[in-house]
DNA sequence: GCAAAAGTGTTACGCTTACACCCATGG
DNA sequence: CCATGGGTGTAAGCGTAACACTTTTGC
């Protein structure tokens, strides 16, 4: 970049925040950390950032994420721009929040604990800095909408995963019960899951199989797919 | 704002682009202006603007919008940020997409005119500038997917509308034609449309009846629906 | 042998889809 | 009177939803 073209226009701070999901013992839980900027130095706040010069905003988020959980390749949406002027009494700085599923499983325990970071249940989180708790609802929001439409789930469970547990983290996020066969059918009939031959006893004596997304297949049928119900009923929400 | 608590970080341009559409004519049309600023001014672009100190970026595209079409409450959504870092030529620049549906038949043509202004149909579009053409098809691949699940529909007619106008558009939209009875069935039993005694005359001898969205019928369907379908059938895309 | 979770099948209903003819009117 | 677009009904098929019992095994 050699030159500023439009030398004399307003320039702002932009920042990402990322709402980072997890599933953990049977609840869903959210990441946040203690921040370390004032104003508010100290406070429970989303896990985020500035965007650099030489980073997309999308870069900044997955930096960050990998800073502090150690995880790469998440699955992370851009929510949405949050740019009220006054939300931010430090300074005038849109923020870009971005929403994140990870698999507690896989990520760094230490590394988390050393940056201070700490995981609540959704229901159990303090209060957070700025406009920081209005993110956190809105990705909860959207992260029920899209589960309606898209396999998301997939991306809190472990790699391998029972049907049970699967069938546990859809009655959490939509904080509804499922009728075991009708949901083991349905999702059985997706043919978006790879049955592996090995059991999970942790939960039960007689032990559930385990199962992997098979996400080739899924991008098979995504391709092919496209039907375009119109309003399919009731999911005109 | 009395202090930059944030001093020494790095500051960027902030941007709106607004992707416009229109539906006119039986086809969908999109709005672009000649870039009023260097680098490629002249050039075919979207509408929009830096945002201002004293504005968030929802009321940076409102306010454009008025401005070229003199249109208050309009459909407006965020589409997603565009920050790649080499994406803007001029200087560091992010711009957040916003697409916007309005209705044709109301916005001000002269002062449309008065600005440079032009709609182009969606398949004779000319380059446009930056990323503005990823943007316009990233709003299109938007448009699809939420006329699906929500009756933007709407947003693109008259406030008054016949049946088969809404089907035309539709057709558009999804690039399909639907069954006359099935498509008037369907969208009669969603129970938003409220039918008026006048009939629009002007494409068939006999008249169609016209239509109103009826939004408070809508808002409490919404309210109560919700049956949360898990995965409905084909919508997982 | 029993407690606790995993796994399985069938039926009724409602929505979706396919399909063809009559109606009203202006010219 | 006829051409043009508007408007209507029905039957078959498919997916959804409701429902209860058997299986496995560790203790």
């Amino acid at each position: 970049m050699v030159k500023d073209w439009y030398k004399g226009g307003d320039k702002v701070y932009v920042a990402v925040d990322c709402i980072i999901f997890g599933f953990d013992a049977g609840v869903l839980k959210l990441l946040v950390f203690k921040r370390r900027v004032a104003p508010f130095e100290g406070r429970w706040s989303l896990i985020g950032s500035f965007v650099r010069p030489d980073e997309s905003s999308s870069e900044a988020s997955h930096r960050v994420l990998k800073e502090i959980t150690g995880l790469d390749n998440i699955y992370m949406k851009e929510l949405r721009v949050y740019s009220e002027v006054d939300r931010d009494p430090g300074a005038r700085c849109i923020s870009i929040g971005q929403y994140a599923l990870i698999r507690v499983d896989e990520h760094d325990k230490e590394l988390v604990e050393s940056h201070g970071a700490k995981w609540y249940p959704l229901n159990e989180l303090p209060n957070l800095v700025l406009d920081h708790g209005k993110m956190v609802s809105d990705a909860l929001e959207r992260l029920r909408t899209n589960a309606q439409f898209y396999p998301i789930g997939f991306e809190l469970l472990p790699q391998k995963f029972t049907i049970p547990q699967l069938q546990q983290l859809y009655e959490v996020i939509f904080q509804k019960q499922f009728d075991s066969r009708n949901f083991r059918k349905k999702l059985l009939s997706l043919e978006i899951l790879k049955k592996l031959d090995e059991k999970d006893k942790s939960s039960s004596k007689k032990g559930a199989f385990l199962f992997q997304f098979d996400s080739d297949k899924y991008k098979q049928i995504r391709k092919k797919g496209f039907s375009i119900p119109l309003f399919k009923n009731q999911d005109v929400l």
